[in-house]
RNA sequence: GGAGAGGUGGCUGAGUGGUUGAAAGCGCUCCCCUGCUAAGGGAGUAUGUGGUAAUACCGCAUCGAGGGUUCGAAUCCCUCCCUCUCCGCCA
């Protein structure tokens, strides 16, 4: 959510910035709900303070033995008029918090203005190219012909954008799992968290997937009432500090999560429908920080550093982009996407989104920390260290041989029974 | 799943309809006193939010959450959530 203050005294300034994003800040509705706002709330309060006082003095009347006929009909009279109010206030309520809520976060002023992912501001590319004296294969070629993959089970089971990991392929998602947690843990001073990946409502808007991305989560059924699968690690270990007030020494937090990730891919018909780029249940290791406010841009490099380490350990060549104010993400400030070259596209995909929330996350959830005896709203961060189901993809694209043989990274493989080729 | 007991401020813990936003103690902050230490005295010590430029002032809300009864609810009623004990079941 972005500040209210900002909102009411410089909305020309929060207009701007967000049509950047292509997001048109609706002023007329919002001066209609703020101005309902202030002038029911107003009346609701002065009404409540009246109650207030006229209920004390019933107390000490009855108290003195003194009549409260007159005293109780004027406090029923104040009671109706407040219970009117109250009600509009309500509605007024429901519909301004849902404003607020749909309200993406201002974009950093050093975001690259654009409309799409083509206007994203490449910094660097990373690691070489690989070049193929044969038509290199897709990565769901190899990993069948290396009895890896099986996708014909899966829909059989479950339905389309599903898959089955068999031997080597499995036993690779798990190395990888295992090595990127121990790189994030040991040498770059990550705590682990094992999380639920099962959440309920709150905790999606706490972290800005609801209420506007509802179609994409997968919502269960429980006698709860609504529950979701968790579209990402960021959702449980983010919300990990909800209502908290952080001792300014305990900061920076950093934390790294491994879950399975769900998302329901709701629109995405046409898309990458081979392979394993999109499923709906994919494994993921994700990076958070909890920042006090003035550290959280050194913190977005050191993290984005750190999921890069990861792909030159796996020698994997990637580059690292700036993503522009139409392609950022509706709670981001800031995000460096990295994407990894895939031979059979020919292109570089996505593999991870790091990014700085700032305070967007934080005045949701309420995530706080002292500063000078004052209580200020911490910054959140988060980006993913890696997807586990794209780096399979791309360690099977860049590492095959001309006989669909693939050379495993040597990093891997003492996680791997030192196995050498999958 | 069955039976019972509970959820109050940073913590412990009083409080069953009327100056209770909340006693008391602990902790913490500041001040005083005392060669040091220990002990003692005094003051202060929740969060959110509104009117506001304001950390000035005044108000409102909050005693697990949400409803209800009432002029008035931490206190009464309903629903839900959570914790603890015992039994059952289970990895």
């Amino acid at each position: 959510m972005i500040d209210l203050d900002l909102l009411r005294n410089n909305l020309e300034e929060v207009k701007s910035n967000l049509s950047k994003r292509a997001f048109d800040f609706d002023t007329s509705l919002w001066n209609e709900l703020e101005e309902n706002r202030k002038d029911l709330q107003v009346q609701m309060e002065s009404y409540q303070a009246e109650q207030n006082t006229i209920a004390k003095e019933i107390g000490s009347a009855q108290k003195n033995k003194d009549s409260i006929e007159d005293l109780k009909a004027k406090a029923s009279e104040i009671s109706n008029k407040l219970k009117k109010v109250k009600e509009k206030f309500q509605t007024n309520k429901i519909e301004y918090d849902d404003f607020l809520l749909s309200i993406p976060n201002l974009v950093d002023a050093s975001v690259p203005q654009g409309k799409s992912e083509e206007d994203n501001e490449i910094l660097e590319e990373i690691g070489e190219i690989p070049s193929f004296n044969f038509s290199p294969k897709d990565h769901q070629e190899l990993g069948i012909l290396n009895d890896g993959m099986d996708f014909k089970a899966a829909v059989k089971i479950s339905k389309s954008r599903f898959v089955i990991f068999k031997n080597s392929i499995a036993l690779l998602s798990r190395a990888l799992t295992q090595f990127m947690l121990n790189t994030h843990i040991n040498d770059h001073g990550y705590k682990e968290l094992y999380v639920p990946f099962i959440v309920n409502k709150d905790s999606l808007i706490g972290t800005g997937q609801l209420p506007k991305f509802k179609e994409d989560q997968f919502q269960i059924t429980d006698d709860d009432g609504e529950m979701y699968l968790i579209p990402t690690a960021e959702v449980p270990v983010t919300n990990y500090h909800k209502d908290e007030i952080l001792k300014s020494d305990d900061l920076t937090l950093s934390y790294v999560a491994h879950t399975p990730c769900f998302r329901s891919e709701a629109g995405s018909y046409g898309l990458d429908t081979k392979g394993i780029i999109r499923q709906h249940q994919f494994e993921k290791v994700e990076l958070v920080k909890i920042t006090h406010p003035d550290k959280s841009s050194e913190e977005l490099e050191k993290l984005t550093s750190n999921a890069e380490t990861i792909l030159k350990l796996l020698e994997l060549p990637y580059r690292k982009v700036k993503l522009c104010s139409g392609d950022i993400g509706f709670g981001s400030s800031l995000t460096y996407d990295l994407e990894v070259w895939l031979p059979s596209q020919n292109r570089y995909r996505e593999i991870s989104s790091c990014s700085n929330y700032k305070d967007f996350q934080a005045r949701r959830l309420k995530i706080r920390t002292e500063d000078n005896g004052d209580k200020i709203l911490c910054h959140t961060l988060n980006g993913s260290g890696l997807a586990v189901g794209r780096t399979i993809a791309a360690i099977l694209e860049n590492f095959q041989d001309a006989s669909g043989k693939v050379t495993i990274p040597e990093v891997l493989r003492s996680y791997m029974n030192n196995q050498e080729i999958l």
